[in-house]
DNA sequence: TTGTAAGCGTTATCAA
DNA sequence: TTGATAACGCTTACAA
């Protein structure tokens, strides 16, 4: 240990015979400490190698300068640019960030709330567990004012802060483009409750593109799978694929589902996107790797997470307990590739 | 705020009539508590709600409980798979997990390695930075014996827990299982300089197979990549591919350049695997999506993950200032896919 | 513009 | 087995 050598503001306060308040003030820009001082102590606290002390600080002002990220996992593309974004936004204002996994489970995401709460942390990122149904574990940041953002998947009728993108908006979008491919028997995958809402909504903007042209909306053409992976979406494209009429386009709300849909359509020797035009959701890299290309939706993961971490940082300077809860609507596009060009 | 109802072990001990030091010693489980009075401490402090601060243990014991993780970025599979297995051992011993991205730079490396210090994290886990040749700004860790361990990315002449693959035997792997196909001439991406160790380790090996074999060794069939990237994968091999004697083998040292290799050759029409067998390195998504799928090497993130946080929780519960490193190697193993399947 | 002094909620050192 | 008390390094009224 060097702790023998620990310089603190003290040590600043002895040498130039002022009090350690001026220091404190000094090394913060306090207004009420002359130029002349500020300069003095900042040249000081260099030379002696002093360095700050965030956990006496944080300790004191209750509040550590941390954002706490709580998600399903970190392994997703669209999760790990979201925190990559989170992480240069509070960076950059001098916040560290502590990241945790819920692994989609209710109950770990109750309890890592409570120790994101017991770490004080100034601000909370969240993206909810597909297993959860409820908001009431995060009623304690409300209680203790510290501010809260939901993101991607934000509860239903939850007053907070939320980042997310127009999904209702993205599914209408999605289907709309296989309709002007000339798709006439569009299929949807879904999941989810609709309390996590995201794929509830983007199922709505499907079902509106397909009303508003006149399209058959049929309850076959729509499969729910249990988790987003390749073999469910394998499974459910397969059942797809064997109706007696078959869809002749797919929106599949998620890359990996997009993906197993060209793969599965392929090994039955169905033609993408001639006889099945496909689109996904995310702009994952997969989609940009499998053959044909899968058309997708954008999904700004990284610009999300700056948002929401700037929104946590507007919120802790403006101290203003506002009621209005900000709802930052991210914009998407349709990526057309080959797996959905038709004309 | 609720502030005003923040339960500390003061108020459990005015409850209890017991002074706060038991109080702190109960609740650890301090054997020189009785059994009865640490039931009668726990039932109460649960009764009240009673919550750890964690800052103000921290500030008094010069510790917080936090692991820092600093990383080139987090949006690569390898990396955030790394941070997943982190963040589970960390959890699990109640540990939290503070995440920062050099983005390859030297300085910035350099900067947040301060930072974590000035965090008190009680160790650190590393994969350095692309730029990083020398390891002088993790000396400060050394000198306040805060564990610290290098993953993957590890430099060269420095001291500490590091948890590797062996590149050079993954190396020597890969290129071995390229001449059992019947490769005679076989190609090298490599990156990178010597310090970072793991592209120059897995090009000894890639080397040393060779000689072995009694197999051509050509400088023109080892491309330097300025960065990881499909471009510059692409202008690579489309070099690779111009020559008059093509080589009928490639060896990439990361799946996003196996990938580009594949996608270049048949966009030359050159034939995968029959006329070039590729094989990648890491395992990525990417590398079960593309069409052949690559042949890659196993690279076990998370395992390594929970590894290097594994290392830094037995340093610190066995407090003994070891001055034996630990050298985790991680087993690697070859993927056979159709890449490079020609027997 | 600067100083005084009282905490923040623990842990640790003695002493009992 | 328990208690009294002094830190840990900083922030912030309030005073000067």
């Amino acid at each position: 240990m060097k702790d023998y050598n620990e310089v603190t503001i003290y040590d600043i306060a002895e040498k130039l015979n002022l009090a350690t308040s001026t220091i404190s003030r000094a090394l913060k820009d306090h207004h009420t400490i002359s130029k002349k001082t500020i300069a003095k102590v900042k040249k000081t606290a260099q030379e002696m190698g002093y360095r700050p002390n965030n956990l006496a600080a944080s300790l004191r002002s209750k509040k550590s300068k941390a954002i706490g990220v709580l998600l399903p996992t970190i392994t997703q593309p669209f999760l790990s640019s979201l925190i990559s974004g989170i992480e240069i936004a509070a960076r950059k204002a001098g916040y560290s960030v502590i990241i945790m996994q819920s692994h989609d489970k209710h109950k770990d995401e109750v309890d890592l709330t409570k120790l994101l709460y017991d770490h004080r942390v100034s601000g909370v990122i969240c993206s909810l567990a597909m297993e959860t149904e409820d908001a009431a574990h995060f009623q304690l940041f409300k209680e203790s004012a510290i501010p809260l953002v939901f993101v991607d998947r934000v509860p239903k009728g939850f007053n907070t802060y939320r980042v997310v993108i127009d999904n209702y908006i993205a599914g209408y979008k999605a289907t709309k483009h296989l309709i002007a491919q000339g798709c006439k028997h569009i299929a949807h995958l879904t999941i989810g409750s609709e309390f996590g809402t995201i794929y509830h909504e983007r199922k709505r903007g499907y079902l509106d593109a397909l009303k508003e042209h006149n399209l058959e909306v049929d309850d076959k053409y729509v499969i729910r799978v249990k988790e987003i992976t390749y073999d469910e979406g394998a499974r459910a494209v397969k059942k797809l694929l064997s109706l007696k009429n078959k869809p002749d386009g797919i929106f599949a709300p998620g890359d990996i589902l997009g993906v197993s849909a060209i793969q599965t359509a392929k090994k039955m020797g169905v033609k993408v996107p001639e006889e099945l035009a496909v689109i996904g959701f995310n702009d994952d890299p997969i989609s940009r790797i499998i053959d044909p290309n899968l058309s997708t939706i954008t999904h700004p993961a990284e610009k999300m997470g700056q948002a929401a971490a700037e929104i946590i940082l507007n919120s802790l300077k403006s101290k203003t307990k506002d009621d209005i809860r900000e709802i930052a609507f991210l914009n998407t596009e349709v990526i057309e590739r080959e797996s959905s060009k038709r004309n």
